[in-house]
DNA sequence: GTGCGCATGTAAGAGGTTACATGATTAA
DNA sequence: TTAATCATGTAACCTCTTACATGCGCAC
């Protein structure tokens, strides 16, 4: 819908800005491209390039646009979340004190460091909707780090 | 590792406190149980009920515990997700902005009305663990709904 | 008397990841 | 020379959801 991609570009941008929103992996990118354009959804224009692989431009049709259009009226799905961190803090119920604090503290600076990657990715973003995109993600990185300090300081850490 | 439960018991609690974390269903709960007792890491007690169908109630066993710490220790795999509303909100480019305005302030009611039932369901809890995974769900929650009044603010709307 | 809560489970299928195969160019 | 970027794709596998099957008691 953005613009005509090809399946790498099209990981590019999901591993990129839409990050928040889902992931692709090839496996599943190509085949569901080939399905599409089966369906009429989509038409591919071969390039050639030299030096480089020759790629194929995928290219929404009208009837791509039609379903999609119609995909979006429904009403969107529950979100799916696994976070595995969330899991282990929970079940950590026998583990020393300071290994928690330890568990905690690191998560912290990886969030912190997620922060800075996606705050410098704001950057090169002109377009609004991408920019919502990198905003929620933005807040929901913020409001993880704010917890994450806020749970740090309810450990007991007990003086030996 | 909270307490010795039952696999029915086990999807209320997932499905309640530990539902920023993750979701589970019967068909991969009971498998699940079933593969964990095969393993020693579960022992079961079956409890007779009367005017109810009996229970198998689960206990984490010694082997159990070690199998878990281990798990523990090892760093926790990135979050998993899939938030199809942000992705439907990126895609809907060539829609009236009334109508993405309507998405968005739709996905602000129900993420309040979420927010509250958070809240109210944060009251009975008492065992710090499950504090911290609700105030994260809790976090998030705000977060978002922050995101949702920044972005409301944002789109333009035409007077006809 | 209808539906919900309690409580167990299975089977089919959908959906996804990982690892592999190929191969040229370019930057460290 | 080693690794990354570009670019396509397949096959095996793992995991999870959905739908089904069963059945009693209780509240509305």
């Amino acid at each position: 819908m953005e613009c005509p991609m090809s399946g790498y570009d099209i990981k590019k941008r999901v591993n990129s800005v839409l990050g928040a929103a889902t992931q692709a992996s090839y496996g599943t990118l190509y085949p569901t491209l080939h399905k599409l354009l089966a369906e009429g959804c989509l038409s591919v224009q071969e390039v050639l390039q030299q030096g480089r692989p020759s790629k194929k431009i995928y290219r929404i049709t009208d009837q791509g646009k039609r379903e999609l259009s119609n995909w979006l009226k429904q009403p969107a799905a529950a979100d799916q979340i696994r976070r595995e961190f969330l899991l282990k803090l929970y079940l950590a119920r026998n583990l020393p004190a300071h290994d928690v604090l330890a568990l905690v503290a690191n998560r912290r600076e990886e969030t912190e460091a997620m922060l800075t990657a996606l705050q410098s990715e704001k950057n090169g973003i002109t377009d609004p909707k991408q920019a919502w995109v990198m905003d929620y993600a933005l807040s929901v990185c913020q409001a993880e780090i704010n917890w994450l300090k806020k749970v740090e300081s309810q450990i007991p850490v007990a003086e030996v």
